[in-house]
RNA sequence: GCAUCCAUAGCUCAGCUGGAUAGAGCAACGGUUUUCUAAACCGUAGGUCAUAGGUUCGAAUCCUAUUGGGUGUACCA
């Protein structure tokens, strides 16, 4: 198939287009292929591929697979309700998986045999390697994370951490070679603020001497500089300054700026204080990126690689891509492409922000040669990105077109951003350390966990308290803007994280008392009507992994899964105890269910990054 | 100004490769436990899918315009 994409957009549409052959279905496919057929030599037409349109069945008509006839009254010259009939009479006839068929206007809603369904689950979803898939030889790297080395991380790092791990740990699923690489921001002009403040009123404060956190430590100092930055302004602006002066000439912004060109000629002193305070920063995020269960393959810091691009900027004045205004300066035109001159290179031959990450680009790609390479970086940035794409495809590499900007939302509170300045920060210790203690509190009143051991305790509060964050920040869809309300806990029950771990523990608690071994169940069992919609939701998985993977969703694989943990409780109560259950076919059975349950709520969970407990 | 994203129940969100009467959770109200974990299950109520056009047999979904909101449009990163 040939295909050809402009931009990034029509590249994600063409892979989600050539996934939809594929994922129609595993379970399907026979009905299509019968469908062509049917057409052939009731009509003696040919249908192109894709029209025929396969969906479940709504709940409130008889059958499993819908065919929605409209597109094909075309070539049959019949009403929709005749072309149904005349479709529904021939694949009775012909399929011996059909047993009834009906018509509701333009739908024929199909009837598929139990011993169908049955077999389909034991022979496809009970098996160890079933959602397991192939890998496709692809190497994807995926860049989160990426924080400053000036302050801690809050809520919207948070978000962007949580959105990279799962998204990796997606494509790693769906059968990529995946690299997870962190670009620390650990250099310029505000670590400097950090670090001239900490030399004027630190005191030599260190974490071991204020028992503060590493990250927390520098931050407070980027805190204060910022103070008594702001009370400079003010004096200056009584003296009769304008407020743009007063920011410029300020005395301890001037210092901050010195500090900064030490720092690039090598100052010792200058780097010495940078090592010390940087490491207490990396011992700090160590410990929150721990907690959050997240991980790198590979670190990339600026401070190596902020001089980078150089060669890329001579390259493109070279090739022509760029020119060079009269002062120097080297520009690139993306007018024809609806954007803006765009300097690459000043005046005086420093770098700006894209320059750099021009060469990182190249950087990464020598090291890693990947096929395709996400940004998880925030909507902020969206316009930077574009130009960076475009520019590196205007510079003719090959690999640019496997870029790809995942862009998400920012997060806010009720009174609107987040603003440091205003200390509405949500600061993510503190956040995790909440949501772990509300768990604990939770999982105490219930009264269910008073025999178990300390430490399985605290794993447990750990696990449910961390499931609840991630799940709450996971599901909504990464380009939306987030709500986060601090005064309202995250809730436990109905669409949460807490719920689907404690699905999964409902299902290994049975499983354990029944003495459960894996066994396909060979002797003819009757399905209800929940229990035949199981195995067509269980049997989605393979393909929701997918879905979720082309589309970098993590959020669409999260509410496949409360869908599944939703149908195993009402499964769970509707049938009598499994456990008394007398006909060993039946209770094999489900418990062959429930087993392919826990399966799939465990490891697409872990896709997520949450931990679902054996029992709680 | 220009670019871009968002708008679905009181609240938070699904649904968007166009398909049947738009779904969940929370909040509200009512019910279910001598039965395998009630963080569960069942029910009631709640909607002009921002607005107006268009394409189509069919539009929450695609196109155009408008309104409201976010973000960007730095020789900051």
């Amino acid at each position: 198939m040939v295909c050809s994409y402009t931009n990034v957009s029509n590249f994600l549409e063409y892979k989600i287009r050539s996934l939809y052959h594929i994922w129609l279905f595993l379970a399907m496919n026979f009905i299509i292929t019968a469908t062509h057929k049917a057409i052939k030599e009731l009509y003696n037409e040919e249908v192109a591929e894709g029209v025929i349109n396969i969906q479940d069945t709504r709940k409130e008509f008889e059958g499993q697979a819908t065919i929605v006839v409209f597109p094909i009254v075309r070539l049959s010259k019949k009403s929709p309700e005749q072309t149904a009939n005349d479709l529904g009479n021939y694949l009775l006839e012909n399929l011996k998986e059909v047993t009834a068929f009906n018509v509701v206007k333009g739908f024929l809603n199909l009837s598929i045999a139990n011993e169908y369904w049955l077999s389909l689950f034991n022979n496809e979803l009970l098996v160890p390697e079933f959602g397991a898939i192939k890998p496709n030889g692809k190497k994807v790297m995926v860049e989160y994370s990426s924080p400053n080395t000036n302050k801690p991380l809050h809520l919207g790092h948070v978000r962007n951490n949580l959105l990279g791990y799962a998204v990796a740990e997606l494509l790693k699923a769906d059968g990529y070679e995946v690299f997870k690489v962190n670009l620390v921001n650990d250099r310029g002009i505000h670590i400097c603020k950090s670090m001239l403040a900490w030399q004027k009123w630190g005191n030599e404060e260190t974490p071991q001497s204020s028992g503060l956190k590493g990250d927390h430590l520098v931050g407070k100092y980027y805190v204060i500089f910022d103070k008594e930055y702001k009370k400079e302004i003010e004096a200056l602006m009584r003296d009769g300054l304008t407020e743009d002066e007063a920011k410029k000439n300020a005395p301890l912004i001037l210092e901050a700026q010195q500090m900064l060109l030490a720092w690039e000629a090598g100052d010792d002193a200058v780097i010495s204080l940078w090592q010390k305070m940087n490491g207490w920063v990396y011992e700090g995020f160590e410990v929150t990126y721990k907690n959050l269960g997240v991980d790198f393959d590979k670190y990339y810091y600026e401070s190596n690689t902020y001089l980078l691009g150089k060669g890329t900027v001579d390259e493109g004045l070279a090739s022509g891509v760029f020119f060079k205004k009269p002062d120097g300066s080297v520009w690139i035109d993306l007018t024809a492409d609806g954007l803006d001159q765009k300097l690459v290179l000043r005046a005086d031959g420093t770098s700006v922000y894209i320059t750099q990450d021009l060469g990182t680009a190249q950087m990464k790609y020598d090291d890693f040669k990947m096929d395709e390479s996400i940004y998880v970086v925030g909507n902020e940035q969206d316009y930077h990105f574009k130009v960076l794409f475009l520019i590196l495809e205007k510079l003719g590499k090959t690999w640019a077109k496997g870029l790809y900007h995942l862009s998400y939302g920012m997060v806010d509170l009720p009174s609107g951003k987040m603003k440091s300045r205003e200390g509405t920060v949500v600061d993510a210790d503190d956040l995790i350390a909440e949501m772990v203690s509300t768990a604990k509190q939770k999982t105490e009143a219930l009264g269910k966990v008073d025999h178990f051991s300390d430490e399985e305790k605290n794993t447990l509060y750990y696990n449910i308290g961390l499931g609840a964050l991630k799940y709450f920040l996971l599901k909504v869809e990464p380009k939306k803007r987030l709500l986060f309300d601090p005064s309202e806990s995250i809730d436990f029950q109905g669409n949460t994280g807490p719920f689907i771990q404690y699905t999964h523990a409902r299902v290994k608690s049975l499983l354990n008392k029944a003495g459960y071994v894996s066994e396909p169940v060979t002797a003819p069992v009757e399905l209800s009507e929940t229990e035949l919609e199981m195995i067509l939701l269980l049997s989605k998985y393979p393909s929701e992994i997918s879905l979720a993977a082309k589309a970098y969703s993590p959020a669409s694989l999260a509410n496949y899964l409360y869908e599944v943990a939703k149908m195993f409780n009402k499964f769970y109560h509707e049938v009598p105890p499994i456990v008394k259950e007398e006909d060993a076919a039946v209770k094999q059975h489900r418990l062959n269910l429930s087993a392919v349950t826990a399966t799939i709520l465990k490891a697409g969970m872990s896709i997520l990054g949450i931990t679902v407990p054996e029992r709680m």
